[in-house]
DNA sequence: AATGAATGAGGATTCATTCAT
DNA sequence: TATGAATGAATCCTCATTCAT
């Protein structure tokens, strides 16, 4: 079973050129959006600046966009796709599994993308202030948590009976490690996120199986 | 030495009548705007809402607060020196204790102030959205951190090498757990609540003492 | 001589298959127009919105109306028509007719294309708010007007000499009376449709002949 | 028994000096709303043109009014004291009183104050487009017919059993005479005014009393 | 100390229409 | 003929704060 949802891939087939050239207005206002974000915060992306910094009309977001949460939503949901790409990624290559290399290589899996997607990191870690991204957090977290709950359980990690309440409070708590290493550190306070991961770690430990602690071959 | 710093307490001697009538009026306007954010959120708490329900002109605000941010900070430093005030009660009440007593008692202390007061729970722990707040939340972590830390030291329970940023990382986590916690559940889901405590005594066992883990007489 | 004039019927002849779609396609969007104004009122009949409900484009919608009055302008103008033929065949109906019957038959025709035109009902008798409509709706009740005065005259209901002036003010009271009994009431207030009825047929019997009031064969 | 409802005289006593510069602001705004009005219909009147028009910054206009229709209404209403207080004054002043002098006084009354005011004359006659400014005609025109029939009733002059419904058609029909009147005529159509004042004499006779016929000294 | 009044700056969103393809 | 995309021009309204009195 997969460990994470894959993103949403609903008629990637073929593209008309005017679908080609909507994409690429699409993407042209959220790379203008990041740029926002990274300088300015998540409360500098208003409707006007994001309009002026892509260059386009404000009334023109509104072809691409249904309003403004939808543009902030977007350029999260493009980075935590690429996140649970990267997690999915990660957990393929590893040779051996237990509870502990699950755990780390997931949060490590986080921290790449955070380093490459300084917007991302700002809006997600730092910015989580609007309501729309922090209910959509809230909603990532719950896929997260069930996915690699299930994932744990297939493998034989952690116990059939461990509540998904568990593994949510584990991926919360992994979020908030991210959140406190980043918060003055653009690079992650390294002693906070290896003792956020022991934490995490030691936590779900109590849900493993004997396999969960030894590990077993992937 | 004390487990938290007591509230700040600058000139609290005597007070003429015009301070009277002006903590007084402080006092109504703050639990007007408590009144408002309990009822319509973080986001509901404009000057001229506050104004409005504390029956006072917009512009008198200003002769008692700052900015808008200050009455935002006033609320809930109120509520936080009562939060201090709760765990150094709750603390001081222990016969004997180890560092998972001193992390259940605390965080069993937050509880009851967060039952006693929803305006602060709503600020604190659901609409954590203004950056003021935030910034003020961060440092009240710090400062706790440093406070607990001092005195689990000072106690014996942990080693005197202990680093700062593990008891920040604590507290942090602690604080997170109450945010999950609170997020849908009016009481506080007690699930959460205990699988919390439980991780963040035992993440800083690792830092315990042999006195911390046994328990000492206080 | 007619009592109203037939509707316009440019070239009804025959019509090209291409002619019959966009036929069609123009009913399709008067209908879905027809559906917003029932359910929304008159000012919810944006392009937008109409060209949604017709499942069309929006840019569609200028390949069979210049502009969003001109979709107006013909739903009113599909409805009058019919409003006008029920005139006609009910006038035609008639076996003897004086002034009173004239008007009676002439505004409870009205009232019938009412109960079977809600949308007719809703942009005429509720929402007349727009330009273009208001203009419209005085150009056709000063060519009824014309109509059933020129008809009166030719039927000797009226003297010859009676000024269009005062048909006019009695179509547009007529009209008025609708307007206050379809106010709140979709099935039309009873007691006000009657004294309306008596108030212009009593008006106009001052400009009736002596065969206007005792009555003369069809 | 008043004929119409004297208008709202609210705290009319003294005024503080601030209160004083207020009332002459929004009589400002009022003035310059009537101008633009005049000048360019109802839908001119936006909150922008407003603004400009009497030279203050848009913000300031909603510390006198809620929202764009209050300004509207504000502006129908201090006019339409004015109608009352003249219907009020002119019955006062007859001697006799029958329905139709009743009738043809209060008609004629209306008439002075649309000659008075073109402000009114265009918003109430020929831009009662708005829906604030519908529902507040409806309901002063209830009003009107309420207080109108009061004092007939009172005065003798019709049957203490005349139907409220009756007499607002009357009030109602008398409106659309003058709506019709001043279509296109700024100084209103004679030959309509005196035809309209005559129907609605003639319908409410049928509700007069012998007394309502002759006439009474009032 | 108290406050009515004033306001600059900005907020999101809608709409009818055009035009290149 | 059909339409996706583009957009200029408005819309109303809110907010925190200041200042003269």
């Amino acid at each position: 079973m997969a460990p994470v949802s894959p993103p949403d891939q609903t008629s990637v087939r073929r593209r008309t050129p005017a679908q080609a050239r909507s994409r690429k207005k699409v993407e042209r206002i959220l790379d203008a959006a990041a740029r926002l974000v990274v300088e300015d915060g998540v409360e500098a992306l208003t409707t006007r600046a994001i309009a002026q910094a892509a260059e386009i009309p404000v009334a023109s977001l509104y072809q691409y966009f249904a309003d403004r949460d939808a543009v902030l939503l977007a350029l999260v949901g493009r980075d935590m796709d690429e996140m649970d790409a990267q997690v999915l990624a990660d957990l393929a290559g590893l040779r051996r599994i237990s509870v502990q290399s699950l755990v780390e290589t997931t949060m490590r899996a986080y921290l790449k993308v955070y380093a490459r997607r300084p917007a991302f990191l700002q809006i997600w870690l730092r910015g989580r202030t609007n309501a729309a991204v922090y209910e959509f957090g809230r909603q990532h977290n719950e896929r997260t948590a069930t996915d690699l709950l299930a994932y744990a359980v297939d493998a034989g990690l952690t116990r059939a009976d461990t509540p998904l309440a568990a593994a949510l409070l584990a991926v919360e708590i992994g979020d908030r490690v991210f959140q406190l290493a980043y918060e003055k550190d653009d690079h992650g306070d390294e002693f906070l996120i290896e003792e956020g991961i022991a934490m995490v770690a030691s936590y779900l430990s109590g849900y493993a199986t004997q396999a969960g602690i030894d590990g077993v071959d992937a």
